[in-house]
DNA sequence: CCGGCATAGTTACAGCGTAAACATAGGAGG
DNA sequence: CCTCCTATGTTTACGCTGTAACTATGCCGG
């Protein structure tokens, strides 16, 4: 029963949703929370909501744009998580590296929403001509290294090569390649 | 015209195709080149090769089949290209530094082949019960991080964060969220 | 020469993304 | 208060997909 009770409805059915555009993106969350992204259909996810497949053009042009949506709001949580951690251990260097931590712990811990996240073209600052997003990027590591890419400093190399490490980390981890092991990650961030 | 004119065949027509497994997975690898694995269908690899779409299941139980065995070729390759720069290079330390190098421009110059070769589970050491591939695997990097992940030594450390870095690099750039820029991957590996 | 078996083709089905046409309701203007 | 407009949701339909069942072809051993 993948479907999520969340909102105000008294289990009503009136011919209106109230607030569709929300509801898809929740029910959306929640499936990609146990299924991956790429076996995440639009019916699916409509028929979660109780509502018929088609309905869901009125609140995005096709698929991709529901998917995006979705990584949007990946996105924003895992620029949450990262700050969050960041500010816990009291910023400066210690909480640099925490941030590293939580990128990796997020991956982990929702693994189907961090490929997509990372799958959306249209979060993709280097691609995505009408970049409306690019500087309202929440992730703490992707600011630091587009300043990095621009100068070419030498503190620039340093962000890039941490996100690199942690990305990799991340990737290698979700993809089976090494062991989701805690110890690892700690040795490989310090 | 996306058919690969390889073969031996005079343009006859027999109706048994001769070497069909080797031919889609040929047409399937052609087709990586201009499309990305997702996109990829079944049917157009076989139409491709010019034989109907149900004939792929005398030689791959289904697509899942399919798509493995081209990303095992695509790793066969990183595998080739990463010890063909090793050696270029001298072995050693320098050896070790190409050999990332080239698993990164491995990736740019064939993104949808390196994607497919993560994202098939059958080829993942930690996932895939009957690993069949785990020991056979082609990838120095992959060798010296599994070794490094049983003893958990320090030098094992230093594999997997080597691995970890090029990956993210890798992975970053083809997802545009850096450039593509060869100095970025030079002093990232330095 | 022929019979069987590996190989390929045909047909069929459910599910997908999405376009077009239609239905419903809730608020604005008279 | 009634009417119509418009935003929202539904029905139906199309071509595509992966794949199961059944049929056709032709090579190779007896």
């Amino acid at each position: 029963m993948p479907v999520n009770d969340n909102t105000v409805n008294t289990d009503k059915k009136p011919y209106h949703h109230g607030d569709l555009r929300d509801a898809l993106i929740a029910e959306g969350l929640c499936l990609l929370d146990s299924r991956d992204a790429e076996s995440l259909s639009l019916r699916e996810v409509a028929r979660g909501v109780g509502v018929s497949a088609t309905s869901v053009y009125r609140h995005f042009p096709d698929k991709q744009a529901l998917m995006t949506a979705l990584a949007l709001e990946g996105l924003t949580r895992l620029g949450a998580a990262q700050r969050a951690a960041a500010e816990a251990a009291g910023g400066g260097k210690a909480g640099f590296a925490e941030t590293g931590r939580a990128y990796v712990r997020f991956a982990l811990a929702n693994p189907a929403l961090f490929r997509l996240i990372f799958a959306s073209p249209a979060l993709a600052p280097q691609k995505a001509a009408g970049g409306m997003h690019s500087e309202a990027s929440t992730l703490l590591l992707a600011n630091a290294a587009a300043a990095a890419a621009q100068d070419g400093g030498e503190a620039g190399i340093r962000a890039i090569q941490a996100w690199a490490v942690v990305h990799g980390l991340a990737m290698l981890m979700l993809d089976g390649q090494i062991p989701e092991d805690d110890a690892i990650i700690d040795q490989a961030i310090g």
